[in-house]
RNA sequence: GGAGAGGUGGCUGAGUGGUCGAAAGCGCUCCCCUGCUAAGGGAGUAAGGGUCUUAAAGCCCUUCGAGGGUUCGAAUCCCUCCCUCUCCGCCA
């Protein structure tokens, strides 16, 4: 959510700033509504202490044993002025919190302006891709060779966008997910933490998947409604809502491994072939919780230690900065890892890695105390996938293919391999 | 699933339908006194929002788990929901 007071302010500059976007938003409609929230709150305040201090005076009155039914005659009537003023600010304030709550977050001055996907910067590149010395298969076809991989049986048992791995593979996959854990606790420093799988509206609001986007999400209906959690990023990032954090315990930085759900509503027809887009998918995912003037020095780090899973790895990869249309709802800038994909003969998204500012600490009134001013305040929030590990996994089978059909496990996930280094076919 | 007890400020914990946003204690901040492995005294110390302002201050509204209701007036009474704890049952 952008700042209320920056609309009533600034309302052409914010407006500017949305264009940037592609988002053209209307001023005039904005202004009218303000105006008369303005109206209807001063009034209905005004009407409230007036009834407050009638209150007052007769409970006073009555304290002195006298008589209080002429002082109650007279404030009879107030109570439905007072009630139709409120219920016609409700509505207004409803109609402005649907604005706020509908408009994306202002992006950061490095965002590079584009109109699509294909306007994105690339910022730097990491590993040659590697040449084969024959035409690489893709993993759903090194997969079922192996016998390891069977998105048939998946479809059988759930539908479409779902897997069904066996055997190495299997532990291939969680082996990625330990490894990664591992070097972002023991390297990096971070807080492993364990979270719910499915979340209240609330949360889902709080980090800016609703009220917009419920399509994205699988809802549980039962006694208590639940949605899946699209991302580790909703648990994880709500630790602080309504929280106060202590200055000197920031930044916070908290890594989760946990499976994704997501409808994938709008993407009919996009990768289709095997286990890119899911329903359901595992990823480890980092967020960190700063001082705003130390969230873009944190985006960098966030970043780094992404990174640094694929250079373990030895996966080429390369990283660009979201361009204007590109960027997502709750994030000022965003950086995705794009790890090479030797069967697409192309760069695929691994991870994506946000600065959200103060707007979903915002929505969540997620704060810490400033020493300096000795009152809370918001909290800059960032996510960022460290890795996801589905796609990780099939990065790994497609770069290390063989010849003959196996795959040789990178040197760091061994250990978690019993040692195996090579996937053979059963 | 059954029975019961609760949810109040950073924490503990009082609270009679009427200056209760709320006693007291702890913690924290500042000041004073004193002086050495301490102690004592005083003051301050919730959050959100509005209005005015360059800003602050001030003034006002709201908030005692959440949402409704009764009332001139609700932390206090009523209803619904959520959560926590205890006992019983079941269970990974």
């Amino acid at each position: 959510m952008l700042d209320p007071k920056l609309l009533r302010n600034e309302i052409d500059k914010v407006a500017a700033e949305l264009a940037r976007r592609g988002l053209k938003f209307d001023v005039d409609n904005y202004n009218a509504l303000e105006a008369r929230r303005k109206d209807l709150q001063v009034r209905t305040e005004d009407l409230q202490k007036e009834r407050n201090d009638s209150s007052r005076r007769i409970g006073q009155a009555k304290a002195r044993g006298e008589d209080i039914e002429p002082l109650k005659a007279a404030v009879a009537m107030m109570g439905d002025v007072l009630k139709a003023g409120q219920a016609e600010l409700l509505e207004t304030q409803g109609a402005l919190d649907a604005i706020y709550m509908g408009l994306p977050n202002i992006l950061h001055e490095s965002v590079p302006p584009g109109l699509s996907e294909d306007d994105n910067l690339e910022i730097r590149r990491w590993g040659e891709p590697v040449n084969l010395g024959f035409e690489a298969a893709d993993h759903v076809d090194l997969g079922a060779a192996l016998g390891q991989l069977d998105l048939e049986v998946a479809a059988k048992i759930a539908g479409s966008r779902f897997a069904v791995m066996k055997g190495q593979v299997a532990r291939l996959h969680r082996a990625l997910i330990q490894f990664m854990l591992n070097t972002h606790v023991e390297e990096h420093g971070y807080t492993e933490v364990y979270v719910p799988y499915m979340v209240n509206r609330d949360s889902l609001t709080g980090t800016g998947q609703l009220p917009k986007f419920e399509e994205d999400l699988f809802a549980v209906h039962g006694e208590q409604e639940y949605f899946l959690i699209p991302t580790a990023e909703v648990p994880v990032t709500n630790l602080a809502r309504g929280e106060i954090q202590d200055a000197e315990l920031l930044p916070l930085r908290f890594v989760c491994h946990t499976p994704c759900f997501r409808s994938e509503a709008g993407s009919y027809g996009k990768d289709t072939r095997g286990m890119i887009r899911q329903h359901q998918f595992e990823k480890v995912e980092l967020v960190h919780l700063c001082r705003p003037e130390e969230s873009y020095a944190e985006l960098e780090i966030l970043t780094g230690h992404a990174e640094s899973i694929l250079r373990r790895l030895g996966l080429p990869y390369r990283v660009i900065v979201l361009c204007s249309a590109d960027t997502g709802f709750g994030a000022a800038k965003t950086y995705d890892i794009e790890v090479w994909m030797p069967s697409q003969k192309r760069y695929r998204e691994i991870s994506s890695c946000s600065n959200c500012e103060d707007f979903q600490a915002r929505r969540m009134q997620a704060r810490w105390r400033n020493p300096e001013t000795g009152k809370p305040e918001l909290l800059h929030t960032l996510n960022g996938s460290g890795l996801a590990a589905g796609r990780a996994l099939i990065a790994v089978m497609e770069n290390y293919q063989q010849a003959d059909g196996s795959i040789l496990i990178p040197e760091v996930l061994r250990p978690y391999m019993g040692g195996a280094e090579r996937i053979s076919p059963n």
